[in-house]
DNA sequence: TCTGGGGTCCTAGGACCC
DNA sequence: TCTGGGGTCCTAGGACCC
């Protein structure tokens, strides 16, 4: 950190269960008991999204799949997922966080951070807080667990550790007693695969982690590993960016059929239905795209498989969408039955950034281009003579 | 008949340019 | 007669997170 720079203060909240959550604050009957938020209820393959703490005491779990949840615990309530209502109470979650300061930066639906670095409290900040997370449970009824830190990463791991309802100071100085002792799985941003790279090289704990030889580190898991250490030793230095979560990367749908499947109407219809969607929710976010993404995950081994283009102009029509969609399904698929079909765009940007873009990107680099290459030919002529050949169309654009 | 759906970021190779 | 090196863009796949 520079030195110029005072410690900031950074909140991380954490919404408890949030759909399950959201949904017994719209019906009290269902408050205190096993309730489980899930996906294709009806259907075999349904998982569970989300689940109270009465039914995680039974062992249910997200992921699991719906029929070994109700096999551990056969009195489980289970509803299907309603993203409008959630969003709403997400929207006024953040609303209420802005309420305190602007700098608040939604990570997902139930998740966020806060800057209160400069906001002015009076007494202690783990009093401001409590009032903080007492507001959003009196307000909407939703229970939050909240990490205090003086930087992002401290900060989520701070929010993971009391739950539900629970808030938790992680200050620098705490870093070998509380995080060190943690097997590196536990750590934010390290999964199964790189727990298991980094235990070969004889790196188990954070604090190994934290202690770890740079260059070894990066060549056992890239580049990634070095940020990771940094972390480890309770560094991290975003700052808090309450513009991130309008900048789309990529926006995509995709859905797991009823059944595999190698009926072109039942494929068509999907792609059809999936282009549909994304055009709709870009046009909410008004942006348009120039990479449109198909993929197709076959029923044989679940392996998944990606294929995309990039167009010159940057498309927002439902019918753009579904035509590329489906050139690229016809032109990579291998005939085998499907499970899965997504359609996505990447290469976002804001629709009103479209005319600047062109002028200043696409015709500006092409104008340069040529302007370059006619110097060039014209140095070259004077050089040797008017009569240079040039080979192929591209020397002449 | 075990594994959904929404994302972000990184890597690695090839094409292409200077 | 011999053969560099850096940079960017595109594509496909993978790890990770909620």
């Amino acid at each position: 950190m520079n030195k110029s720079e005072k410690p900031k203060i950074i909140l991380h909240i954490d919404m408890n269960s949030f759909y399950a959550s959201v949904e017994a604050a719209h019906n009290p009957d269902l408050r205190g008991k096993p309730l489980a938020i899930a996906g294709n209820v009806e259907e075999r393959r349904g998982i569970i999204v989300t689940c109270s703490y009465e039914a995680r005491a039974k062992g249910v779990k997200a992921t699991m799949p719906l029929w070994q949840a109700k096999k551990l615990c056969p009195n489980l309530f289970v509803m299907p997922p309603n993203h409008a209502k959630y969003r709403r109470m997400a929207d006024r979650m953040f609303e209420l966080l802005r309420s305190y300061t602007p700098l608040v930066e939604p990570v997902s639906i139930d998740e966020g951070y806060v800057d209160i670095t400069d906001v002015e409290v009076n007494g202690s900040y783990l009093a401001f807080v409590k009032t903080i997370q007492q507001n959003i449970l009196s307000t909407l009824n939703l229970p939050s667990s909240i990490g205090i830190a003086p930087n992002k990463f401290l900060a989520k791991m701070a929010s993971d550790m009391k739950k539900p309802m629970g808030i938790t100071i992680l200050r620098k100085r705490d870093v070998p007693k509380v995080l060190w002792p943690l097997q590196v799985g536990e750590m934010h941003g390290i999964g199964k695969k790189s727990a298991e790279k980094l235990n070969k090289i004889k790196i188990y704990t954070i604090k190994d982690l934290a202690h770890a030889d740079s260059i070894t580190l990066e060549k056992a898991i890239g580049i990634n590993g070095i940020r990771l250490k940094e972390r480890a030793n309770g560094i991290d230095n975003r700052p808090v960016d309450p513009e991130a979560a309008n900048e789309w990367k990529s926006i995509g749908n995709s859905t797991t059929l009823r059944a595999d499947t190698v009926n072109m109407t039942t494929i068509q219809n999907t792609i059809k239905r999936l282009s549909e969607s994304v055009a709709r929710r870009m046009q909410r976010k008004k942006v348009v795209a120039s990479t449109i993404q198909l993929t197709i995950r076959y029923g044989k081994n679940r392996k998944t498989i990606t294929r995309s283009m990039t167009e010159e102009n940057a498309v927002e029509h439902m019918e753009e969408l579904y035509e590329r969609a489906l050139f690229l399904f016809e032109k990579n698929w291998s005939g085998d039955p499907i499970r899965l079909i997504g359609v996505a765009v990447q290469n976002v940007i804001d629709k009103k950034e479209t005319f600047k873009q062109l002028d200043l990107f696409s015709s500006n680099k092409k104008d340069e281009k040529k302007t370059k290459f006619h110097e060039t030919l014209s140095n070259l002529q004077q050089k040797f003579g008017q009569d240079i050949v040039f080979k192929g169309k591209k020397d002449l654009e």
